[in-house]
Order: C-alpha cells, then sequence, then structure tokens
DNA sequence: TAGTGGTCTAGACCACGTA
DNA sequence: ACGTGGTCTAGACCACTAG
C-alpha cells in the first residue's frame, strides 16, 4: 500500500467527500450535485478551492458542468483492457533468459498498392522491411515482421538487428503518438512454422499494429507468438482520457 | 475535426505554449523548465493562473514538480493497447445481425478450492456458474463461461440469459471497479467446437477476465471466440491515469 | 433577475531544497 | 538566505441558464 499523507488537504477532504457520495450511490448518473456556493459554506473554503476541485473531477470524467445550471455525475466511462508495449529484448530479459535474434530480413524495397495506402504515401515509394526471430535461450519466441517508413528511421541498413529492438528506435525518435492494434488468433503458416521451430500447426497470438504521429505513419508491425508464449496480461480501467489540452 | 475555440484562455495559451516546447524537442526528459514567476512575468498571469496550469500538466504525466527544486520535463508515458469492453449482445446487433443465446448452464454450485481462491472466499461457498453461446443470425459467435459470487447478483437462477447479457446486469449494479485479463490463443476443445459448431480444431481467441470491487471479487468469465470472430480492434494510448483521487 | 459555473488576480503563509 | 513549489483566501468580472 501507499503512504497515508500526513496531512489530508483540503481540495483532498472536498474531492473525497464527493467521489465517496457517487461511490456510495447518494449520487448517480445525471444527478446535480451541490453547487460552489453550498460547497464554500459545508466546508469552509474559498471559492477558487471548491472550484478547482470540480474542475479536477471534471476533467477527470466524474463530473459534467453545466455554465447557469450546475454540476452532475457524469456517465461513468466504458471499461477496457489494457496491454502495455514493452521491449521484446527487455522482456525477454526480465525472465532471466538470454535474448537473441535471427535476423530474416533487413531491406529497403518499393512500397505495394496496399502498403502505400496504410502509409499514406505514394506506391512506390521507398519502405524498409525486417523480419526478425526473437529468442529466448535459443527458444524463439515472437517472430517480428516490420515495415517502417525510413524518414523516421536513420541508416536502416546498419542497425544490428540482433542487439537493438527496432521498438527501442522508434521509441527514441518519441513525438506524441497515437495508433491502432489489432489481436487475433490464427495457425501457423508453413514458413512460420519454420522460423519458430514448430513441429505441429500450432495457435498463434498475432497483432498488427499501425503507429503515426503528426507527420505521418511510422510503422507497421506483425507479431506473432506461439504455444506457450501466446499469451498476454493485461489490466481493465476507465478508456484512458484523451490526452492532449487542456 | 472539432470546433474551434474562440477565445483561447490565459491557461490554453500557457499550457500549449509548453508542451509545445516539449513536442518540439526544445525541452527534453528531465530539463528543468521555467520557474512559477518566470512564466508569470512571461506571460502576465498571476501566480495561481500559472501554478494550475503546471500542476494540471503535472497530474497528467507531463511534468514532474519537486518542492524548492523546480518543474522539470517528465519521463513519457509507457504505451498500452486498450480494448473496449462491449456487452456481447450491443456488439453483435450493431453489426445489424439478430442476437441469440443458447443457455447451456445456469446453476448455483460450491466453489472448488482454485475457485475460492480466485474470489477470496472459502471453499465450499456458494458460486453462480452460467455457459453461454451467443450466435449472431444463428450462427455462434461467443462462448461465455461466467462465474459470479452471488452477492453482487440478485435472483441469479431466474435471469433470462437469452435476453440480457451478465455483462450489462453487472455493470448496472457498478461500483468503481477494477480488473485483470489475459489474452491467449488456444485450440478448441472437442466440448468448444460443438458448442461453437465448428467442424475442424480451428485458432481461437480466449479471453479470461477478473473483476473485483472494494467488497471483493465479482466475476470471472472465460470468452471463446473462433475464426472470424477471432480478432479484436484496439487502440494505441499513453497508459490510463490512475483512477482515484489525487 | 438570481444563481450558476469560467476565469483571473493579488496576496498570504508554509515546507522544502540549494547554495 | 533565497528561490522554489504547495496551499488557500477574498474578491472581481464575465457568460450562461433558469424561472
Amino acid at each position: 500500500m501507499s503512504q497515508v499523507d500526513p496531512k489530508p488537504t483540503l481540495r483532498d477532504r472536498i474531492g473525497a467527500h464527493i467521489i465517496g457520495r457517487i461511490s456510495a450511490g447518494d449520487w448517480t448518473v445525471g444527478d446535480r450535485i451541490p453547487s460552489e456556493s453550498e460547497f464554500v459554506t459545508e466546508f469552509g473554503a474559498s471559492r477558487m478551492t471548491v472550484h478547482n476541485v470540480l474542475r479536477n473531477l471534471t476533467q477527470r470524467g466524474f463530473l459534467t458542468r453545466r455554465k447557469g445550471a450546475g454540476t452532475y455525475v457524469a456517465e461513468p466511462r466504458p471499461y477496457v483492457s489494457h496491454y502495455p508495449h514493452q521491449d521484446i529484448i527487455e522482456e525477454i530479459e526480465a525472465t532471466g533468459a538470454r535474448h537473441t535474434a535471427h535476423v530474416v530480413t533487413q531491406e529497403l524495397r518499393q512500397a505495394t498498392e496496399g502498403e502505400a495506402g496504410d502509409f499514406g504515401i505514394a506506391p512506390g515509394a521507398t519502405l524498409f522491411h525486417a523480419r526478425v526471430v526473437h529468442a529466448a535461450e535459443g527458444v524463439p519466441f515472437e517472430l517480428e515482421d516490420r515495415l517502417i517508413n525510413p524518414a523516421f528511421l536513420a541508416d536502416c541498413l546498419r542497425i544490428n538487428l540482433a542487439k537493438r529492438s527496432l521498438f527501442s528506435l522508434l521509441m527514441l525518435a518519441r513525438p506524441l503518438r497515437d495508433g491502432e492494434e489489432s489481436m487475433r488468433a490464427v495457425i501457423a503458416s508453413a514458413e512460420e512454422m519454420e522460423l519458430l521451430q514448430l513441429d505441429a500447426p500450432l495457435a498463434c497470438l498475432e497483432l498488427i499494429r499501425r503507429t503515426w504521429t503528426d507527420a505521418g505513419v511510422v510503422t507497421r508491425a506483425r507479431l506473432l507468438r506461439a504455444g506457450p508464449n501466446a499469451i498476454l496480461q493485461g489490466r481493465i480501467a476507465p478508456l484512458p482520457l484523451p490526452a492532449e489540452l487542456p
């Protein structure tokens, strides 16, 4: 558990009071709650203090406010499952295993029509293509098949993909980003069976990620995990708030 | 796109200035940025206004502040993929298909030792167990295998599971929640093949969710989707902020 | 018109870190 | 000792919504 605050601040007490009333069910969705001036008299606080608490709770999705009307309990945010993005090298080494990688492909080539569409570039423009099998103690762990717009990654062909993950390199050139992902269960193809050293056509977890920045699509990756690695751990939490201002 | 604010507020301008400097790379991770009083003179604002902006950006993970020392650019939050939780009935009907359900199991029974551990209850205590095959236009879509602590759901045995999803019922009795999930690729077992009307042992996406509240574990569910349904769409965003009070 | 929230100011006292 | 952030107050003006 976390450290107990020695002095709960006035803001904290007001905020805790409101959250407590909501989660106790005293105030439910759509209910009008007391006005700023009512909280001012109830807690002996100044209006600025009360206002800041209410603004904070509004920004975090617990309340909605209407100028001239009042403050209301907000519709709760829907829940989502979220899965962390981790550097594959760190993930493997975190288990105590040694990471090695087999570089299958590392080339610059022309984008197909579909790829150009995904990246928002002209068909035939240059893309960097890499395929790497990441292994833990020599046992294949994940097949990474990735396209990158070379505008976002210098010296693509000179990178030692056995030592550095493309994930970590793309994270370094980090502007504020966004992206989409799909997750699917598939059966490994013959080529994938060979790369992942599978004896039988196992069920695999396939992740396809596309991430972009203001300047365009950065990368599209297909990650494939088989057998005992084909499992991910996530957490359930309310939908994240939008990242930008105010 | 969203509506343009007619009057960007002073807070907005200060906040946009700081975010702009960070995302332009002028101020990078760990850098000390100007103090409150410096922003006060730069923008001709009062200290409260500046302070509120900085507190807001700190709470949202862009800055870290140290009393007596200064304000610094924070380590960026790691990225996560998040997948929405949706009522299976709404999900099916959103595609224009008709939802039907086949109730395989609907019973109260004693918890096994493992289940009691998962729920934090005594072995042998009563649990509600339901298995439902949800179908779209008669075609099996998802197999739901769910345990519920009956303290959180009244009249378990009288619910018409063909019409009401347990998801929606559990959402109604909504206190603030939290939970964990795992996602895995598996091959359907013989029984699952029969329930999902599969001819061959397809790759399936298996979700296991456990959700709880202050009062204890509410439910543990195993959701299984096969073939063309074994795909989920998610979004990539920064790690959600913790849900509770500041 | 009265009450509500939205914004901002000027000033105060405190606790903390650095020099 | 000085500057930093942390908290809070009292008051002001505005825009909006309701009755």
